[in-house]
DNA sequence: TCACGGATTGTGACCGGTAACAATCTGGAC
DNA sequence: GTCCAGATTGTTACCGGTCACAATCCGTGA
């Protein structure tokens, strides 16, 4: 189309020269300065478009030591929430109109966190996003204390305005009360990981429903995210006689203890009930759908920026709310069958999950 | 721990100064010039290591119009190959020590990709990957003739040198074979959205291997890769009763159908068989554990980032060759009751399938 | 008619590196 | 002792924008 001999990319000294002004008019009318005459606006427009000029972001860069770009860290080692808690954050950036980079650790520790941080202050980020799920993370993170702006999304709440996260203990909280609502009183755990926060906080919100209830918190099975360790400890659930429900710590385990419960000869919901959390989107069809925790993860991510671009702004927010999760009422939960007779509790059926006390 | 007053970030002139040098020896030690005196450099990395100095990529590359970044633009739309494949290619990047950023687009489109490109090269990345699961990607993308270099993941295979992908088609004649060598005739296929260039190539392949053993292709039932769908389109193949076997081209359809046959009162695998494509994590622990097709996801990504790294190398390196599945047996699949008596076939068993022909 | 203040535009330096070329130093051959 | 090539180092310009300040233009009140 063109007739340019060499493909070399016009600047806006090019631009200045085709509209016979200087380059700083050029650079006013990128920048929607205010004292520019229209007609000149006009003509350095045109010379913009004819030579379908771009601006640099490298060189403003390097003039205004900002980018228009954030970093996330984040580690390749959760299974749902974390990516998807990277996905929300990309899509309101995006929309916010800033640049992201991504610095995936591969594992979690000081050096690699370090690297990470290096990597992206390096190329002049200007805000950091942290997904920490592990306190060991956000240890090496803080021990760090990066020049740039920053937000964590913890569970632990620790950064105050510098932190969001889901409220997982709320969420623990809603399974276990609907568990507690259906007449069940040996609720077991099936706990994630014991080093991630998210774990933490939901044996946390499990623990205060149970003694509310005045029952018994036995201390929890402990699985690491993975449907396997889910189906490994199925036997020990299956063992235990005054078992009746089990809420499971994320829906990969809670699919493996359904695998692992059919191979004891164990029906769910009829023999125990199980309720996992994360609401992946296969989870309704599980045998049975799987009754679950459902965690926002769009407002997290939208939450979340608008608190780094309040912070990039120079504002001072306050710490956010944590997130409510909703509980999503499938067919892995029921009634407690009656010990002594056979179905009662038939009348009642599920119950809706109340609202916070 | 510093006295210094200022927070300023040190800069290669800074180094100079301390180390008694030019401001150019401070920029050879970095680049690590051959002619430099083992004395200069041992002093100019003391200084550089004093004053905590790290060079300004940003200023790097404005010089240099290279910035060791590369550009990943996929979609949101993808369930589990595409994101999968991203995050493959971030880990081979980084282990390349390349720079990565996503740009991600919310829709498939000429515009969103319009975008993305822009977005990326106005960043001056070195190097585009392109994910493009559907081929209005990859048009919309061939369309723009960008300036850089890149790479296509793309099962057309339509770039040559610019393309790598995942053999598909091998995936689909693995598993239909499969299906074949226990029995079956009545083998169907439930696809992914006609425009996904991965469903037309798991089409043929099924098409293929069935056309081999003179069988019957019904057009496949086309589902949309989400549980739901498969879920949906169970009865139609619950009602055929010719059909004793499934290909279904990605695992978490598959779990749909499972859940919908199971629905209509049929077994899996004594009345039907079925096979998946993807091996989720979770594939294992499906009621029953699924036979599903297992690509190499990780190999594709550093079979992409090498071909990518040798174009920015300018090499100019043929087409590789498309990445070989393999298919995992679980517990979906069956021989074919006999229609007439009872268990034939129990001798066999599960077969392993031969290698390609 | 002239001084004055705001609107508009231009000039030169600078951001922090790299590239090209020049200058100086060194040691070995003659 | 002199000359020359290669090793080492320094000087200056440049990448493509922005910033600070100066210069010019314009209409208005005195």
């Amino acid at each position: 189309m063109d007739s340019a001999g060499r493909a070399k990319v016009p600047t806006i000294r090019d631009v200045a020269r085709a509209a016979g002004v200087s380059h700083q008019t050029v650079s006013r009318v990128i920048n929607d300065h205010p004292n520019i005459s229209a007609a000149t606006r006009l003509r350095v427009e045109a010379a913009m478009e004819h030579l379908s000029f771009r601006p640099s972001r490298v060189a403003r860069a390097l003039a205004t030591s900002r980018t228009r770009t954030i970093g996330i860290i984040s580690t390749d080692n959760g299974r749902y929430g974390p990516p998807k808690t990277q996905r929300a954050i990309e899509q309101a950036a995006r929309d916010a109109g800033y640049f992201l980079s991504t610095a995936n650790l591969a594992e979690v520790g000081h050096e690699p966190m370090r690297d990470a941080v290096d990597y992206l202050q390096d190329h002049g980020i200007d805000g950091i996003v942290l997904i920490a799920p592990q306190a060991e993370m956000l240890d090496a993170f803080a021990e760090l204390a990066p020049r740039v702006p920053f937000v964590t999304v913890d569970s632990a709440g620790r950064g105050g305005g510098h932190s969001i996260a889901i409220d997982q203990a709320e969420g623990a909280r809603l399974a276990t009360r609907h568990l507690v609502s259906l007449g069940h009183r040996g609720i077991r755990h099936i706990a994630g990981p014991l080093d991630w926060l998210d774990s933490q906080a939901r044996i946390r919100g499990w623990r205060t429903v149970l003694a509310q209830a005045g029952l018994e918190a036995r201390e929890p099975l402990v699985g690491d995210w993975s449907a396997e360790s889910g189906h490994r400890v199925a036997s020990a659930i299956a063992e235990d006689p005054d078992a009746t429900a089990v809420f499971v710590s994320n829906d990969q385990m809670a699919l493996g203890l359904l695998s692992g419960l059919a191979a004891e000869r164990k029906r769910v919901p009829e023999d125990v009930s199980v309720v996992g959390f994360d609401d992946v989107p296969e989870a309704g069809y599980f045998a049975p759908p799987l009754t679950t925790v459902r965690p926002d993860f769009s407002e997290l991510g939208t939450t979340c920026l608008s608190l780094l671009l309040g912070q990039l702004s120079g504002e001072n927010s306050s710490a956010p709310r944590p997130i409510k999760p909703d509980l999503v009422i499938r067919e892995s939960t029921a009634p407690r069958a009656d010990p002594l007779a056979g179905d009662a509790f038939r009348a009642t059926g599920p119950t809706r999950p109340s609202g916070s006390p």
